[in-house]
DNA sequence: ATGGCAGCGTGACGGCCATCACAGCAGGAA
DNA sequence: TTCCTGCTGTGATGGCCGTCACGCTGCCAT
């Protein structure tokens, strides 16, 4: 086990790859400079009163992530949420058989755990670092505490479920709803184009997910996602440089949706 | 088009099967002994500060709805919540080329239209009423305008969403990790058993949902639920009396899961 | 160098299931 | 009664895609 792994905790520890929990070596490298990420005043509790702040805080302790941490597990009781500041972050359901389902690419700015937190039943997801993140962590006592004391923020975190809940639905959609592969496929291409500008026609954007990881988001088979990036090449709808891919023809692609 | 249509309403109106909306005919039939259904003080609102649920009353609105309603349509700009009192309700989502997918039926007690209302995104659902129901309305504003005014009841909401996503999480690993249909339908099926108490081995429920409208449940074709009901009558594994379906083998059932 | 490993590419095969088609069968309306 | 409509049952067919199997590359550690 590489020693980096030990230099990164938060006041719970961290959870490394294959399971393991780590108790948190107090002080050794609490990373303060997080608490004051481009992301710290997040959508989630920007404009909220300065004693909000002030208090939030207080309840906060940021922390570090090396690639392959988990942050919490599928089924486990809600510690508590956490801010992401920087790096990705995949939130994946698996079944008893070893199938993966991964639901969402987090990225930072978002919260994680938050439902689980709320409600208090077990985390329905599990979230696995896929490139290193400093994250704020707010254990529930505090922050359901917070909540009570700050109905502002309670509403700023309806308002976050709901966008979460919005953006399962559409997740499910695209599982559900398409008949092959390759609508899936292209659905997901699509939805990860949308928000980048595009130059002259093409598209770019850097895909770091494996084609296993990509079958896990859309439902399929590792070999029919190569099969189908193949295929798609072939008709000139994109292209692969490396992590970076180009969509030639967007059209091409929308209508794949149809069918 | 049936009379008795003209007869339902909310300060809204009605959307009729067909699509079309209907302007309400004010105090026609307004409907107050919703306020005091069971599930009036349902989770959401109950316990809530007396202020709290006078103001709540003053906001709300009930009313009832007919077979074959359309409470709001995927894509309308929320108009506000309904608090479902008594029948059901289904909740779906479907594609371009008709298909759909049912991903809840609703039943008394719970609350619709919540996400969309409180991130104030289209609704991402259309609710159909299939069994005759009583709803109270809450208009957008004077909700998101009682939250900002009693945080107790926000953070109600909060919870209550949470929940809404990991019931959606739930609907969701059941379509995406399952290979089979037959393990779709198993999970299904044992999904609708958990809550009713086993007599004697056997589990007794109705099941008023036609095979098509099963089939868009789980995400598969109508054809296919209906072979596949031959399938477990003839493994013994339930058994169908009209409307009632009767499980005679929940471990067979489960047994279907791990594969 | 060399082994190990993670990820990608590709062929063959087979099964599941969507689809089409049609036939019963209730219940409701005229 | 006689339609008509919505629901259920069943066969035939074909294609998609999951699975198994194997080879290939590049990369990292030893």
């Amino acid at each position: 086990m590489p020693s980096r792994f030990h230099l990164v905790a938060n006041r719970q520890g961290v959870i490394l790859r294959g399971g393991e929990f780590m108790r948190a070596p107090y002080g050794l490298e609490i990373i303060e400079s997080c608490l004051s990420c481009p992301h710290r005043e997040d959508r989630l509790f920007c404009n909220l009163s300065p004693p909000a702040v002030q208090r939030l805080a207080a309840i906060t302790s940021a922390a570090a992530y090396p690639k392959g941490a988990t942050l919490f597990v599928e089924g486990q009781s809600p510690r508590g949420v956490f801010v992401l500041c920087s790096g990705r972050v995949k939130l994946s359901t698996s079944s008893a058989d070893g199938r993966t389902l991964i639901l969402r690419i987090s990225e930072a700015g978002e919260v994680l755990g938050l439902p689980a937190t709320v409600t208090g039943k077990p985390y329905e997801l599990t979230a696995d670092v896929i490139e290193p993140a400093q994250a704020n962590f707010i254990s529930r006592e505090d922050f359901l505490r917070f909540l009570r004391e700050h109905g502002e923020a309670a509403l700023r975190v309806a308002q976050q479920l709901g966008e979460t809940y919005h953006s399962a639905i559409s997740e499910m959609r695209t599982i559900g709803l398409s008949h092959s592969a390759s609508e899936k496929l292209a659905h997901f291409l699509l939805d990860l184009s949308a928000g980048h500008e595009e130059g002259k026609g093409e598209v770019r954007l850097t895909l770091t997910l494996t084609h296993e990881e990509i079958a896990q988001m859309i439902g399929a088979s590792r070999e029919t996602v190569t099969r189908l990036f193949a295929d798609f090449k072939k008709k000139q709808l994109l292209q692969v440089k490396g992590s970076t891919l180009i969509i030639k023809n967007k059209a091409g692609l929308e209508n794949l949706l149809g069918s």
